[in-house]
DNA sequence: GTAATTATTTATCTTATGTTAAAGGAATAC
DNA sequence: GTATTCCTTTAACATAAGATAAATAATTAC
């Protein structure tokens, strides 16, 4: 649990009560790879914390598997699309390094915002900046060749192409896997 | 002002005294169509609310004028790459019909949020749900074609095409001015 | 350790979108 | 109200990325 702590800290510190409290209202899960922590179809009632391994979110369009986004170690996994609406995610979130990860029921955590401000506020910020974090994205999509997206992701997150396999990465890239195979032949 | 609690009870109604302390925090602004109503390179202190009137965020890359999104009446503007790091915005807001908007000061309401959890709740909401629409977003164009996302504007979004040049639609939709139309003339 | 499966690359052809240039329409300034 | 500027369309050509198929390479199951 501490690994999580650590990690709000660096958002807006907790007094111990408040972390107890989300203790109390969390677990640990581990899992194995390429099995899927949430699957389509399913509301999101749980906030993740991912102490080790890897995993991304995908969803099908038109059969096609694409994959929105991946998360490290250290981060907080949503399909906010379900969470923050009630409505059933058309998203999963697969696995794809065996993972250890803190679960914290999102159901139970709103209903701390009442009693615990600070913590209203903690997850307030985090979901700002992973806000921040989309807009920059759509930057990098709007107008950049395929190219150009490959290499700002080998400079901004190398460890993508380090530990996740090239036919995921080509989706979220927005392109198709042989496309992807032609533009690292480039080089 | 009542325009904006009237949005503002959407989210998170508020009490007579909230509404007071933010309305003495804002102005009303009246700006004529193809000003800035925010320039580049200045860190965003200010969230608005657009009574009447359109106006878009704009960027540039590498030379060309890039429009990241729409606003029409009744919603939000916020630049919040730079809100809520408070680094100065690479993009500007523009008008693009003559508007007359609502000027929340942000330093000061960030204030207001210790004093009144009820502000603090209602601009988390705000913004979970501009979140949202931002993930939905980039959602809308993986994997679309230019014509796909054109169809798809045209479904959501009518007024976007009726009331904004089409050059500032082209680079929304992530393509050139001359695909656009070659896009529209396909029917 | 081998077979079977899955992932990646390579090749060929096709198509959508970019680029540049020019012409026609619409809006704006004075 | 006319001239000027700006916006949109059209055309011709170039290029990046999609589709399909087949060949390697890497993993996984047993």
């Amino acid at each position: 649990m501490d690994a999580l702590f650590q990690y709000f800290k660096k958002f807006n510190p907790l007094s111990k009560e408040a972390e107890k409290a989300i203790a109390e209202i969390s677990s640990i899960v581990a899992i194995k790879k390429n099995k899927d922590l949430q699957p389509i179809g399913h509301t999101c009632k749980t906030i993740y914390f991912i102490k080790k391994g890897v995993a991304r979110i995908y969803y099908f369009k038109d059969g096609i598997d694409i994959t929105e986004r991946f998360f490290f170690e250290n981060s907080i996994i949503a399909r906010v699309e379900s969470l923050f609406t009630g409505k059933p995610s058309r998203k999963a979130i697969q696995i794809l390094e065996d993972a250890e990860i803190i679960a914290i029921n999102s159901t139970q955590l709103f209903k701390l915002y009442d009693t615990y401000p600070e913590i209203e506020r903690l997850f307030r910020k985090i979901f700002e900046a992973a806000y921040v974090e989309t807009v920059n994205r759509i930057e990098g999509i709007q107008f950049h060749s395929a190219e150009e997206r490959y290499n700002a992701l080998l400079n901004e997150a190398p460890n993508v192409l380090m530990r996740v396999p090239l036919k995921y990465v080509a989706s979220y890239l927005g392109i198709t896997q042989v496309s992807l195979s032609r533009i690292r032949g480039h080089r």
